[in-house]
DNA sequence: TAGGCCATCTGGTCCT
DNA sequence: AGGACCAGATGGCCTA
């Protein structure tokens, strides 16, 4: 037991990695003198102390100061690895977000802030084409009902319109911190400027697809 | 070569 | 205590 702390003391004292290198820096600046390592020749005369317990006490205080800084080390290991599988796992899901997104022509790969606010922009104008599908049934129905004679259209909610009434409001501010006064962009501050143009674009080539 | 984007490391903070 | 999340720092790669 003894030894194998030793060993492990051993290979991480010696430099090896810019990983151990710049843990051994920030544990430099963290006054090492107080963690009982000897740091300084006089420290170092210090361990040429004539009493056996002393020496002893000292030897034990080193062990158990090697074997914190491996625990420590194993941890950072163990907390970098869960932050490299947290960031993969984000890059996936915007990879996911990427596919479901219409492609560009020059299928250029959208960047990560891209990639978000074409997806803001676009289930803006999703909702958009919705909302104008609902008024155009019922416009629809309303002239309809005028021509049979019939005087309560007004009354009358089409179930498409309830069914998707979630939507209509949604639409109509999709997100009131974004689109709080001009409906025909969903964003409002230079954000947006860039995926505001394409969006808008797609928006309206599809609505002009469907009309 | 400057600037943008990205991956990774790191320490701090909050939550379970 | 350990994990998740976050933001800052850093270095590499690519492009105009």
């Amino acid at each position: 037991m003894c030894s194998s702390v030793e060993d492990v003391y051993y290979s991480f004292a010696a430099p090896v990695t810019d990983d151990e290198d710049s843990l051994g820096s920030l544990h430099l600046s963290s006054s090492p003198s107080s963690l009982g390592q000897p740091s300084s020749p006089a420290e170092i005369q210090d361990q040429a102390i004539a009493d056996p317990q002393e020496k002893k006490r000292r030897r034990s205080r080193c062990k158990n100061d090697a074997t914190l800084q491996v625990v420590k080390r194993n941890r950072r290991v163990k907390a970098n690895d869960r932050e490299r599988n947290r960031m993969h796992n984000l890059n996936d899901a915007l990879d996911e977000l990427r596919r479901v997104l219409p492609a560009f022509p020059d299928d250029t790969k959208l960047t990560k802030i891209e990639t978000l606010r074409f997806a803001h922009n676009y289930i803006w104008a999703l909702s958009e084409t919705i909302r104008l599908a609902d008024q155009c049934l019922e416009k629809q129905r309303e002239t309809s009902m005028v021509l049979s004679g019939l005087k309560c259209g007004a009354d009358i909610r089409s179930p498409a319109s309830d069914s998707c009434s979630w939507m209509s409001s949604a639409s109509s501010s999709p997100s009131p911190s974004y689109c709080p006064s001009n409906p025909s962009s969903p964003a409002t501050s230079e954000d947006y400027g860039f995926v505001q143009a394409d969006g808008l674009y797609n928006y309206q080539s599809f609505v002009n697809s469907i009309y």
